[in-house]
DNA sequence: CGCTGCTATTCTGCGGTACTATATACCAGT
DNA sequence: ACTGGTATATAGTACCGCAGAATAGCAGCG
């Protein structure tokens, strides 16, 4: 899917927390998943934004882990206000997701509002 | 529903691309529509940003007429290069729906990946 | 040992988008 | 004259995802 950067805003820390929500992971294997799912041109530096963002804000408790594939990861897990941002998020979802619809279906329809 | 606005990005342009494609319409009962629908934050100033943009980028035929309830109307209407953009918008729309609602699907059934 | 390749984090600057706030214009009603 | 609704226009701000590169650690190969 090309150019779906500008409908991703808002979006993909959504995604990102909600990952993070189903247990301790961290940045490489967030973008793996995120482009398991489907979002293939998902970039490393994309979700470390997202994380950076996430720790700033104190959403995440971090946890610093050696690897021996590679240099130490850093786990994340979702603390209580990350756990409300992911709901929050899943609100604002359902909330436009479902306006975003209704809009679609008048155009089905053919009728104005 | 507050805080939205990071999450309408590129959303918010499909919106306008469909209303006027319903039929000739301006900046301001697009914006009355868009509350209608549900997003009664959206403030003239927005929309304004948008069609301008629309211009710019000549997805629009302007066809200015005077109005008896204050100054003339710039009305639009899409013409071919907008008709494809918006049916552009709609794929994306479809494409980041169903990814979305996918992760959100294994949330609810608690599995990974 | 030097090279390549994979894993993994970090950093910086950029472009695009919605929002804020304000100005301007026109008309109707009081 | 003044307020209020209609309507377009503009400058400035904040935020987010992305591109691109640097850095680090380990494994395998010749």
């Amino acid at each position: 899917m090309e150019n779906i950067t500008e409908m991703l805003k808002g979006v993909l820390e959504g995604c990102v927390l909600e990952i993070i929500s189903r247990g301790e992971t961290y940045g490489y294997e967030i973008t793996q998943q995120l482009r398991a799912l489907g979002f293939t041109d998902v970039v490393e530096g994309t979700v470390y934004t997202i994380t950076m963002r996430l720790e700033k804000n104190n959403l995440v408790d971090i946890e610093k882990k050696p690897s021996t594939l590679g240099p130490p990861r850093k786990f994340y897990t979702l603390n209580a206000a990350g756990q409300e941002k992911l709901e929050a998020f899943w609100e604002k979802w359902e909330f436009i997701s479902s306006k975003i619809n209704e809009l679609k279906q008048i155009k089905s329809k053919g009728e104005g509002i």
